[in-house]
DNA sequence: ATGAAAGCGCTAACAG
DNA sequence: CTGTTAGCGCTTTCAT
């Protein structure tokens, strides 16, 4: 690999300073006036060489990276494998890099983390999915020092911090209300572990659709220990036990979903007939399980597509200082047979 | 955000030089001789100071960028994002920083990623799974530039690639001669697309299995047009037609798998008395599909960090140049329910 | 419109 | 053993 061809180099071979190779180079950032000329060269030049500007160097003199860090909460949930997929496509459109992590790896160790990115000297950071494992106070000291930060499929109620989520209540309103139509009364929530918050919202919807049919009564909740399907597995066990046993299920997610219906089935217990079951987020997996899975579907490009944007535009400046939005996005009931 | 602290300030606050404190701050990657008492004054100057260094600057004077590139064929494959999971973690371990693309995203685009990584100075690239729309030629010329490469779940065959990969030979074999064992005399293998090596493995390990038991003749490929659900659900509608119908079924991977036990259930068959089926990877859900799914797991979590291990270990130097291995792992038949 | 030059924070000779 | 210093490649005043 021979050295690498710096900017002096285009600078030589097209008889202008560097100065204004960088001028070239950087064009588009600022109404520069150059001669049409010099401009030519450069770029014949740039072209020749094959030159590519040095990140680090660039990185260093500026002081930004054009890099944002993601922070995932679980990168093995399906969900999330996704989003992060989607988050890569808009970040490089728009000519950025990202840094991953997956807390999930390191729990208790989100400090850490941030601290290595900030190290690495990102511009910002982009919080995706709502682990129980998160410690909310590391997301509040990055937005006390003014660092740009965008959660997605997450919140952070009393903190001025910009938001993408789907509408939670009325997703788990819909799931409820269906199966409710179905003609079911006793409807367990299998809910996700106490600690997150998305959970507490679904929760407000599941308990708003049974109020307006009278079936508060009837409300059961069994926390899953975990968003994995071993967790919804287990949930539904000791769900199970119960007396007497709901005759339908809603669950914070797919993938507690789908494992619920592993104990389901276990227990001899017929999908929909014995024991109906719903999900959340539409994970590809849902529509090809053993009973295809009824579920509420997130807006999954929407939400990376908008959440990227927001924080890149965060630092672009488009938006005037302490700008924040919440974005709630609409969700989806997709009917399966497993209702 | 205050300005950062630098190697300046810290050098000043401990009444040292620059070039002490930076001895101090890269002690570990040389024998340097330092008095114990600057080495104090300097450590707890850093600590009072929080300094960290600026990953840039480091980068910009020495070349080297602790990072490497990570092209994943599909991280919306359970596999692949498990795998990335676990990358990270090796990869933090070591302290070094990876940049991800997936490359499903980027059609053709490879080489695009690959300079994009160049311009970011990553060390070395590592690349895992084998997506059919990969251009092999990208890598290659990477290993003609002397670049450091390693493959983790795919392979290179005429070129001298470092490479971690399970045994497939071993492991079609394995999962064919269960169905054998079962009685199975007609077992179709729902391939991976054409252009991927890892199926041609896979499939001299099906042969291998008919030819030992004199089943040559009841050979039966049915290739799949991508490795999601959807294209294992097409496989086997497909297959279905056929004449005589095939009492098993081999499938290159377990959402291959999980996609077509789909197909065949809304075909009114039952797994596994009227067809059986066994998969390839042993990703989470398998386990928890409608009939638990017989497979052949991979050992990733070593995959993974004998891969990672190894291109940080190039990277280092701690091979010869032109080093290179090729590392082959046991499969392991897992006996469920499918078959 | 373009060039000269300073310097971002760091490492690595080289002196002392 | 420690300090001085010269850049790494780039952007950005400030002159011209």
């Amino acid at each position: 690999m021979k050295t690498s061809v710096t900017i002096k180099d285009v600078a030589k071979q097209a008889g202008v300073s560097v100065a204004t190779v960088s001028a070239v180079v950087n064009e588009h950032k600022k109404k520069v006036s150059l001669s049409q000329e010099s401009r030519e060269r450069v770029l014949t030049a740039i072209k020749t060489l094959s030159y590519k500007v040095n990140t680090q160097a660039r990185m260093l003199r500026t002081g930004r990276s054009n890099t944002i860090g993601v922070i995932a909460s679980d990168l093995a949930q399906p969900f999330t494998a996704e989003s992060v997929s989607l988050i890569e496509q808009e970040v490089n459109v728009r000519n950025y890099s990202f840094l991953l992590s997956d807390i999930l790896n390191s729990k208790g160790l989100e400090w850490r983390y941030i601290d290595l990115f900030k190290q690495k000297q990102v511009d910002g950071y982009l919080f995706i999915g709502a682990s129980n494992e998160f410690d909310n106070k590391a997301i509040v000291a990055l937005i006390e020092n003014g660092i740009p930060v965008v959660l997605t499929e997450r919140d952070l109620h009393e903190h001025s911090v910009p938001c993408i989520l789907v509408d939670n209540v009325k997703g788990a309103y819909l799931a409820t209300n269906h199966l409710i139509s179905k003609g079911h009364e006793r409807i367990c929530f299998i809910s996700g572990p106490e600690s997150n918050l998305i959970t507490h919202e679904r929760l407000k919807g599941y308990r708003k659709a049974l109020a307006e049919k009278n079936l508060t009564h009837f409300e059961q909740l069994e926390p899953a220990h975990g968003m994995g399907l071993k967790h919804g597995y287990d949930a539904a066990n000791k769900l199970l036990c119960s007396q007497p046993r709901p005759t339908a299920i809603f669950a914070f997610n797919d993938m507690l979903a789908l494992g619920a219906m592993k104990a389901l089935r276990e227990a001899g217990l017929r999908i929909p007939e014995d024991i109906a079951i719903v999900g959340f987020d539409d994970v590809p997996v849902a529509e090809f399980a053993g009973i295809p899975l009824t579920t509420v579907r997130q807006p999954r490009v929407k939400m990376c597509h908008i959440g990227v944007g927001m924080l890149l535009d965060i630092l672009e400046h488009k938006y005037p200082k302490g700008y924040y939005a919440k974005v709630i996005l609409p969700p989806e009931l997709i009917i399966r047979q497993s209702s």
